[in-house]
RNA sequence: GGGCAGUUAGCUCAGCGGGAGAGCGCCCGCCUCACACGCGGGAGGUCACUGGUUCAAUCCCAGUACUGCCCACCA
C-alpha cells in the first residue's frame, strides 16, 4: 500500500490525455468504522477503479468523509455527557469547538481503514462535506434553489423527532407495529339534538380539534353537513364538513379533524380552511392552547388526564385494543410526533423531471435493472422535502432575518439587527452535491471538466432516495448533465443466521478482524464470491478460499520462477500442445473477465479467476509443463497475465508475486495492462487438451475405482477414431500408466469421445463374475442412454422442429452409443460370460 | 393494501428452454521434486407445490404455499 500511495498513480491527472474513468464513493460518516457492508462496495469500487486503470483510462476514485449531522452531533453530546456537560451550556459556537476537535483528532478512521482494504483512492484530494470550499457551494446551491423558487418557508406538518428535537424527513422514518387503545368519543351536536360518535388512538390531540368530518357519500350524516358539535372538556363549537378522505365503512364514518397533529387531517383542514390548533409543542409537551389543566404535561400523562376527564363528562362511548402502524424515528427511535412547525422546504417536482427522464431513456442504468423501477417509483410520486434540521452541527441555513425582513444569500446582510437562522441542513442536503462540489465546483476547475460526470455509483439500495436519486437531480440541475452513467447496487451481506447484520444485535462481523485472521486479499476475494444480485448470508468460507487462491498463486508462481519464467517478454508464439492450450485458454479467460466487468457480476468475475487459476493454470497447465509440454516462454508470460488480470481483485498478492519475477517492470502493476491480444483462439488445442484431459481423467478414475494406488502400474493400448494425436507421453506421465501396442486379452475398455483405452495390469487377478457383471451394468446403463437418444430421433416433431444441430448432435450420440455397446459386447465376450 | 426478490446436493450459493454445477462438509487414496492452505478419485438433488405453453421446462406463463425486503395517510 505504501508503494501505491507514493506512486502518485492513485491521484487523476486531470491534464494527462487519457479518457478519464471516475467514481465517486458513497461517503462514509466521519464517525464510521468499516464493516461489512463498506467492505464489499469498496471492494467493487476498486476492482472497476484498478481494471480501468490498467486499461489505460485516468482513473480518479473521488475520496472523502461526511459530517454526518445527527450521528456526530450525538457522538460528541455523548462524550459531554459522560463529562456531565450539556450542549446547551456550552453554547453553540464552544460545542462546535468541541466537535471539530473531535472530528480532527478520531474522526475519519474509516480512511484508513480503507487502506488496510487496498482501495486505491485518491488520498490525496479527501473532502469533507463542511470543508470551506464544500460549504460554499452548499450555501450556494441554496440560494440558487431559494432564487428559483424551489426553496419556500412555511408552517407545515413535520415528522417530530422528540429524542433528537429536531424534525426529521420522511425518508427518515419507519413504521413500527403497534396496539394502542382505540377511544370513542361522544361529540353533542351544539342543537342538543344528537351526537356524533369518533374514534381515536390518540384522545389527548381532541384538544385541539377544530372539526369533525364525514363522507359526502354517506347518507347518515348527509343532513348534519354545515352544523356544529361541541367539543367535548373545551368548549369550542367544531363545523361538520364533508371531505372525500373519510371512509364511511371505518368505525363510525366520522372522523375528529386535528390538523395540527394528523398529516390527513392537515390536508384535510387546509382544503377546508379550518383552524390549526397546536396542543402539542417542540418540546414535546402540551402547550398553553391545550387548555389549562393539560398544559404542560407529557401527551401521555394528558392522554390518562383526557380520558379521565372525558369517562367523568359521560363523554367516553367505548374502548378497544386497535394494532396499527405507528411511525418512528430512524434516528433517535422514538414515536414520530407529527406536528405543525415552521421549516425550510425544497419543492422536488420539477427538478425530478429531467432525473426521471434520465433512467427512462437510459442514460443512467440500474445494476440489476429492477432499481431502476425502485427509483422512478419513487420519483414520480416525490413530495417536498424538509431539509431543515434542529441541530447545531451542519451547514447552517443561509439566511437572516430582521423583523419581517428576510435576507437569503452566500453571506450576511449589510446593516444591523440581522439574526442567521440557527437551523442547520439535513445532511443529505450536502451530499446530494458529491459528485461536483468535490470537484471544486462552483469553480471551473480543470477536475471539473475532466472528472465530471462520473461513470461508475456503487452503493446499497437502502440509499436510493436518500441519496442517489438526488445526486441526480441536483446533478442536472447545477452541472446540467447526469452525475454518473451506471448505479450499481451492491447486495447486502446478511450474518450467517440470516439475519441483519448489525451491532446493536450482535450479529455484526469485523471485516477488520477478518483481514487479519486471512488476509485484505482473501477478504475481497470471498466478499465479491458471496455477492450476487440479491442478498446473502455471510459465509467465511468463501473467505478462506480466497485465502486458498491467494496462497495458490504464490506457490504457482515460486515454481514458474524455478523453471525459468520471466515477466516483461514479448509475446511467445507456442507450439507444445500445453502451451497451445493453455495460451488459448486464458485468452478466452480475458475475453470472458472483460464481459463480466462491463455487466459488474463481480462474482461470477472471482469464480472465473478462482476455475481459471486453480483448475487450468496450476492443476493442468503446470503439470503438463513439468511433464515437457510447455516451456518457460510460455509459462511466464501466462502467469504475468493471470497476476495481471487478478490484480483489481487481489491487488496484494498478485503484486508481490509479480515482483518476484525476472522482468518485472519496477512500478508494479497499477498500471500494467493485458496483452493477450496476439492469441487467438486455438480449437485444435482445445480439443487436444481436452482429449489429453479426459484420458488422464479416465485412467485416473479406474486406478481409484479398482483399488490402485496411483503409481501402480498399468498397461494401455489406445485405439483412436480420430486423425489427430493424443499426447501419450504426457498421459504417461500424469497418469503413470505405460503404452504398450497389443492389449492383453483380459484388457478392460474405457469409453472416450474419440476413442478408447484398453487398460490392464501385470499382477490382476480376475474375477470373470465381477468383470461381467461391471461390463453388463455399463452396458445397460448406455443402453439406456441409447434408448432416450433414439426416442428422441423417431420423434418426428423433435427431428421437424428443434435446431438442425441439436438434432445432429442426437444422431452422433446415438451413434456412439451404439459402438460402445458393440464394444463393451466385445469385451464381454473375451471374458467368457455367460 | 400495493410492489420486488427468493425457494436447486448436508451448508452457503451459481445456472435460467435441449442429458443438474461450485466451494465447504462427507467417503476413499496419495507427503508425486510449487503448494497437505495441497493432489487424485467418489458418494450425495422427484431443481417448493399445482396447472399451462412447447417437439422439449429447473429454466417461460398462471396460480398456491412459505421466507425476506421496499413503499403506503385509513381515524
Amino acid at each position: 500500500m505504501a508503494r501505491w500511495l507514493e506512486s502518485g498513480a492513485l491521484r487523476g491527472d486531470a491534464e494527462s490525455g487519457r479518457e478519464p474513468y471516475v467514481i465517486a464513493i458513497p461517503l462514509p460518516n466521519v464517525t464510521g468504522s468499516l464493516h461489512m457492508g463498506h467492505a464489499l462496495n469498496n471492494t467493487m469500487q476498486d476492482v472497476l477503479i484498478r481494471w480501468h486503470r490498467m486499461a489505460g483510462r485516468e482513473a480518479e476514485w473521488v475520496c472523502g468523509t461526511d459530517h454526518a449531522g445527527i450521528a456526530t452531533q450525538a457522538v460528541v453530546e455523548k462524550m459531554l455527557a459522560a463529562q456531565g456537560v450539556s450542549r446547551r451550556e456550552l453554547g453553540r459556537e464552544a460545542f462546535l469547538g468541541r466537535v471539530w476537535a473531535w472530528k480532527e483528532q478520531s474522526g475519519g478512521e474509516i480512511i484508513t481503514q480503507q487502506k488496510r482494504l487496498g482501495c486505491t483512492l485518491d488520498y490525496s484530494r479527501e473532502r469533507f462535506t463542511l470543508d470551506d470550499g464544500y460549504a460554499d457551494a452548499v450555501a450556494r446551491v441554496f440560494v440558487s434553489l431559494y432564487d428559483k423558487g424551489y426553496i419556500y418557508r412555511d408552517r407545515y406538518m413535520v415528522n417530530w423527532d422528540p429524542g433528537l428535537g429536531s424534525a426529521v424527513s420522511d425518508l427518515e422514518v419507519e413504521d413500527r407495529e403497534v396496539t394502542d387503545a382505540l377511544v370513542s368519543i361522544a361529540y353533542p351536536l351544539s342543537d342538543g339534538t344528537g351526537e356524533i360518535v369518533v374514534a381515536t388512538v390518540r384522545p389527548e390531540t381532541m384538544l385541539g380539534d377544530t372539526a369533525v368530518a364525514v363522507s359526502p357519500a354517506d347518507e347518515r350524516y348527509r343532513h348534519l353537513i354545515g352544523r356544529t358539535v361541541t367539543l367535548p372538556l373545551v368548549g369550542r363549537e367544531l363545523p361538520i364538513v364533508a371531505d372525500e378522505y373519510v371512509d364511511p365503512a371505518f368505525g363510525t364514518g366520522a372522523l375528529k379533524v386535528t390538523p395540527a397533529h394528523d398529516p390527513n387531517d392537515f390536508e384535510i383542514a387546509r382544503r377546508h380552511g379550518l383552524d390549526e390548533v397546536s396542543v402539542i409543542g417542540e418540546d414535546g409537551r402540551m402547550t398553553a392552547l391545550a387548555g389549562a389543566g393539560y398544559a404542560g404535561l407529557t401527551p401521555l400523562e394528558c392522554r390518562v388526564k383526557v380520558i379521565a376527564d372525558l369517562r367523568a363528562a359521560d363523554a367516553l362511548r367505548g374502548e378497544e385494543d386497535y394494532t396499527h402502524n405507528v411511525p418512528f424515528s430512524h434516528r433517535s427511535g422514538e414515536r414520530i410526533e407529527p406536528l405543525l412547525s415552521l421549516q425550510w422546504f425544497c419543492d422536488m417536482g420539477t427538478l425530478a423531471e429531467p432525473a426521471i427522464a434520465a433512467v427512462v431513456d437510459g442514460r443512467v442504468r440500474f445494476t440489476p435493472e429492477r432499481f431502476g423501477r425502485v427509483y422512478l417509483d419513487w420519483m414520480e410520486n416525490i413530495r417536498p422535502w424538509c431539509v431543515s434540521r434542529q441541530l447545531w452541527w451542519g451547514h447552517q441555513i443561509p439566511v437572516w432575518y430582521r423583523g419581517d425582513e428576510v435576507h437569503v444569500g452566500t453571506a450576511a446582510p449589510e446593516g444591523d439587527g440581522w439574526v442567521r437562522d440557527p437551523d442547520v441542513l439535513d445532511t443529505w442536503f450536502s451530499s446530494a452535491l458529491w459528485p461536483f462540489a468535490t470537484q471544486g465546483w462552483p469553480q471551473q476547475t480543470p477536475e471539473l471538466a475532466r472528472f465530471y460526470p462520473g461513470h461508475a455509483l456503487v452503493t446499497g439500495r437502502d440509499i436510493i432516495f436518500l441519496w442517489v436519486a438526488r445526486m441526480v437531480m441536483m446533478g442536472i440541475e447545477f452541472m446540467g448533465d447526469i452525475p454518473f452513467s451506471d448505479v450499481v447496487i451492491n447486495p447486502i451481506i446478511q450474518a450467517p443466521d440470516g439475519r441483519r447484520m448489525s451491532k446493536s444485535l450482535g450479529t455484526g462481523i469485523d471485516p477488520l478482524e477478518l483481514i487479519d485472521q486471512h488476509g485484505a486479499d482473501a477478504v475481497r476475494f470471498g466478499l465479491l464470491l458471496m455477492a450476487s444480485t440479491q442478498d446473502v448470508r455471510f459465509n467465511e468460507q468463501r473467505i478462506q478460499q480466497g485465502r486458498q487462491l491467494a496462497t495458490k498463486l504464490w506457490n504457482a508462481t515460486r515454481l514458474v520462477v524455478d523453471r525459468g519464467g520471466r515477466a516483461g517478454g514479448v509475446t511467445p508464439e507456442p507450439t507444445l500442445l500445453g502451451d497451445r492450450w493453455i495460451a488459448s485458454y486464458v485468452r478466452n479467460t480475458v475475453a470472458e473477465a472483460e464481459r463480466l466487468i462491463a455487466e459488474y457480476d463481480f462474482s461470477a468475475l472471482a469464480d472465473l479467476l478462482y476455475r481459471t487459476i486453480f483448475d487450468g493454470f496450476c492443476d493442468w497447465y503446470l503439470e503438463l509443463l513439468k511433464v515437457g509440454e510447455g516451456t518457460p516462454e510460455v509459462a511466464g508470460f501466462v502467469l504475468e497475465q493471470l497476476l495481471t488480470l487478478a490484480n483489481p481483485v487481489m491487488p496484494f498478492v498478485t503484486e508481490e508475486c509479480y515482483a518476484q519475477m525476472p522482468g518485472a517492470a519496477p512500478e508494479g502493476l497499477l498500471r500494467h495492462s493485458l496483452a493477450v491480444g496476439p492469441w487467438e483462439h486455438d480449437e485444435m488445442a482445445r480439443v487436444q487438451g481436452m482429449w489429453l484431459i479426459e484420458a488422464v481423467t479416465a485412467l485416473r478414475a479406474h486406478k481409484s475405482e479398482n483399488g490402485m494406488r496411483p503409481r501402480d502400474p498399468l498397461f494401455v493400448t489406445l485405439e483412436q477414431r480420430v486423425p489427430f494425436a493424443l499426447s501419450q507421453s504426457a498421459v504417461a506421465s500424469l497418469a503413470h500408466v505405460s503404452w504398450v501396442d497389443t492389449p492383453a486379452d483380459d484388457a478392460r475398455s474405457l469409453g472416450l469421445e474419440h476413442g478408447r483405452l484398453l487398460v490392464s495390469r501385470p499382477d490382476m487377478v480376475v474375477d470373470t463374475a465381477a468383470e461381467c457383471a461391471r461390463v453388463d451394468a455399463r452396458i445397460a446403463a448406455t443402453a439406456t442412454e441409447l434408448g432416450r437418444a433414439e426416442r428422441q430421433l423417431a420423434n418426428d416433431k423433435f427431428v421437424g422442429r428443434a435446431p438442425e444441430h441439436l438434432v445432429a448432435a442426437e444422431r452422433a450420440k446415438a451413434a456412439r452409443f451404439v459402438a460402445e455397446i458393440a464394444e463393451l459386447r466385445a469385451e464381454r465376450g473375451r471374458l467368457g460370460c455367460s
